[in-house]
DNA sequence: CTTAAATTGTAACATTGGGTACAATAATCA
DNA sequence: TGATTATTGTACCCAATGTTACAATTTAAG
């Protein structure tokens, strides 16, 4: 019956049967959504663990202008806004939505407490989403606190090229895409991208970027 | 002896004797630190509790034009990235030094988790403090996602009104602290300021200011 | 009360990036 | 292949903010 939660974040490392014994003692639902829906407004109250079971979430936190920021999304199975059922304004930061029909778990934040008492596998894994969640943040910050487009690219390519041996990096979406991604205009992106091929930093093609002066591309950075 | 920890977030609800109890089973150390001293570098691993007792840290971003915007002080007795013990990257996400000399509580990852184990109040702080600093950094984000001036002043002061009854605002701090605060230049600040007493919206004296039109100043921030 | 220092106001100019429109160049499909 | 569409390049203008420098005002110190 619970099989379906064993390669969730938060019940990794438990057997079947722990699982089930777990379930037998704590209270819990099943909740369905359909395509769509608003499931929580930013600000409201988080008082219980939800735990995405199918369907995909997507959190977006609507900026004052209009626009909307694209945080994150959610795919099962991932748990939904973990780090704001403790702590001190346990609220919704962000509105969060349906893209598909789904149905998620749902535990009272009682039961939940009760549940990570129970068994301090299930506690490990919840402090690593929550650090996770926090981890995640810090990350957005890091790259919101970057002020011109420039630095944005450099910052972006950087990332990949952590992943990769050579100094090309494969490009997976549009410029327009990448604009939308990095919240800027597409025709300032492109700008920025020209400029800096005009200083020899690099060459963007279309599916893939070379890196010609990586030293320079860290200077823009200020490292 | 363990006295000093109690009105601590961490051992909240503790009583002496369980306190004493408890760091009898749990192995742990006293840090000395001295003023100015650099106690971890952004990126380094994360890989003890700590809890400041005594003295005052900062943790500063700095970001990549060299400037640096604080992201929070801390004084006792509160934990020290308490959001990166756990979770995927366990690694400082500031550079952490100390503003003044000071102490500082350090036990070793397996042993924090034991002690979690132990007692489930701690276990319980601890989540609250985590996701505190979940629920901070989401805040930080809010405000980084503003666009203009304005409407981070609106923020500003939104967010300061709400301790106040009436439609008055103390401000604590200089226009030059504000603007650094923010993260703008001081006269592009005073600049917004005046354009904003222009319309009719507010009074900035030295150490107050006025809400003329509530309304208006929410509209700045689109609602 | 006078003076020095801190704070705030102001202005001219440079830079960045958004808005818009359109051209040029692939990529896709019939 | 030819036509259609998606993507990228380019230009022009404008708003917002940084940069710099200096003036005006307030506060603090003696």
């Amino acid at each position: 019956m619970y099989r379906i939660f064993l390669n969730s974040p938060l019940f990794k490392g438990l057997t079947i049967e722990e699982l089930d014994l777990l379930f037998l003692k704590v209270k819990h639902q099943i909740r369905q959504f359909r395509s769509g829906e608003m499931l929580a407004m930013a600000g409201e109250e988080v008082n219980k663990a939800m735990l995405l079971l199918q369907g995909r979430l997507q959190g977006e936190m609507i900026d004052f202008s209009g626009n909307s920021l694209k945080i994150e999304e959610l795919d099962p199975p991932q748990m939904v806004a973990a780090a704001f059922l403790f702590g001190p304004q346990n609220k919704f930061p962000v509105f969060l939505s349906s893209k598909t029909e789904g149905r998620m778990l749902v535990i009272q934040k009682r039961e939940f407490i009760e549940m990570l008492s129970l068994e301090p596998k299930v506690m490990v894994n919840y402090m690593n989403i929550v650090s996770g969640k926090a981890q995640f943040l810090s990350g957005k910050i890091t790259f919101l606190s970057l002020k011109t487009i420039k630095e944005k690219i450099a910052y972006y390519l950087l990332q990949k090229i952590k992943n990769t041996a050579d100094n090309k990096i494969t490009i997976d979406q549009t410029q327009t895409n990448l604009a939308d991604l990095i919240g800027v205009t597409r025709p300032s992106l492109t700008r920025s991208i020209l400029e800096l091929e005009k200083q020899g930093i690099l060459t963007w093609s279309r599916d893939c970027v070379l890196i010609h002066d990586l030293k320079k591309l860290n200077t823009i950075l200020g490292r």
